[in-house]
DNA sequence: TCACAAATATGAGGATTATTCATCTTTTTC
DNA sequence: GAAAAAGATGAATAATCCTCATATTTGTGA
């Protein structure tokens, strides 16, 4: 049922920011030894040394945590794409530097328990999946921004919709990579690899 | 923290079986109105005209009940792909097929509510991950055996390799077109379709 | 047909957790 | 320095899942 979750206060003061990075930590770091189903919200109260009203000061709910969380994550990961791509000039140049993004996301799921929690089950709310789309809106623009000039001309709006959908497909392998064990994980990002080369390589020339 | 959930008995006499399609039947109901995460036990039991302690004879929780209907749906999905499949002779026959299988599939998520909320969100819970995993790759070695002769030979390998992750590419795709708005949908569904085309018909010859 | 065992049915109540809110304290503002 | 705004607190409430002791029905062998 449950309406939009009431809007929670906006901290300011530099004692209740103090707080919500902690109440932020100790959920981080409660995900990483549980998994985010088992954390409790006194346990994170708990663990962050703060009274279980000033979760409920900050965040709305239970999932509003998981999200502020997953969003932190989301930014570090497009920075990274920016970071990754800026100055690219040829298409092979584009196409290695992919393969390292691909690399980089995929090492990031492998070794941090929080972004695997939080993003192998994605849309575990409705918020979250939201998120995840937004998200993938967002890093397209940017791969599309950063590849454009790679781009034919009349192909550029197509180009967009590919690497919206692309995102969308290189965390559905990442999260299949994850799951399974290490070994066939890494060939099934090998096979992956291959194919995002051939569709976004398709469109770029130069 | 849950171990594995208390195993239940499996239903043999008649009486008891008609309850457990009532179960079913109604959870499935109240699925298709409210969205799993809405619906309760208590009124499952009541739209199925048991008492609560009826759902516990024969299901250990609440997400064992939505698993079940997983798995009818999957192979209800899985029989449809062998049926379509069967008897493929060339590769343009092979293309074509899949084109078909792809388009149901988006259209079983568009027009079932069930489908969309149990697996719109796959990975809520661990079981269900494993289910979907366990399913494409069952489906990709129906696809592969249907495919085979149409593969050389020392590629079949890498070919249900390939297969098992497109099962899981495909989920997404289909899951992203139908989070969006229809027009939208319609659009990377198309750019999927062309993808698919690719990769697959990549490894088919004759 | 009867007695006994196995399966099935029942629903009040126990258990777990998320969340609220009335009240108190600290900080900011003017 | 007083009023207003922001922040802090935690016992109590609320929502649900699920259990279990007991009662009933069905199957089975003699």
């Amino acid at each position: 049922m449950s309406d939009a979750a009431a809007a929670r206060r906006k901290p300011t003061q530099a004692r209740a920011l103090e707080r919500v990075e902690r109440i932020l930590a100790a959920a981080s770091d409660l995900i990483a030894e549980t998994g985010s189903d088992a954390v409790k919200m006194t346990e994170v109260a708990e663990r962050a040394g703060v009274p279980i009203g000033s979760l409920y000061q900050y965040f709305p709910d239970k999932a509003a945590i998981l999200q502020t969380l997953a969003e932190r994550i989301a930014e570090r990961v497009r920075g990274g794409i920016a970071e990754s791509l800026a100055g690219v000039e040829t298409r092979n140049d584009a196409l290695a530097r992919m393969d390292r993004l691909l690399e980089d996301y995929y090492a990031l799921f492998l070794t941090e328990p929080v972004v695997r929690d939080i993003w192998s089950g994605t849309q575990s709310d409705k918020k979250l999946q939201e998120l995840d789309i937004t998200d993938s809106r967002a890093n397209a623009r940017v791969v599309a921004e950063a590849l454009k000039h790679l781009v034919p001309r009349k192909e550029r709006a197509r180009f967009e919709t590919v690497c919206f959908l692309t995102m969308q497909l290189t965390g559905a392998a990442v999260r299949l990579a994850i799951a399974v064990d290490r070994k066939e994980g890494d060939r099934l990002m090998a096979e992956y690899r291959r194919l995002l080369r051939g569709e976004v390589g398709g469109f770029l020339s130069g």
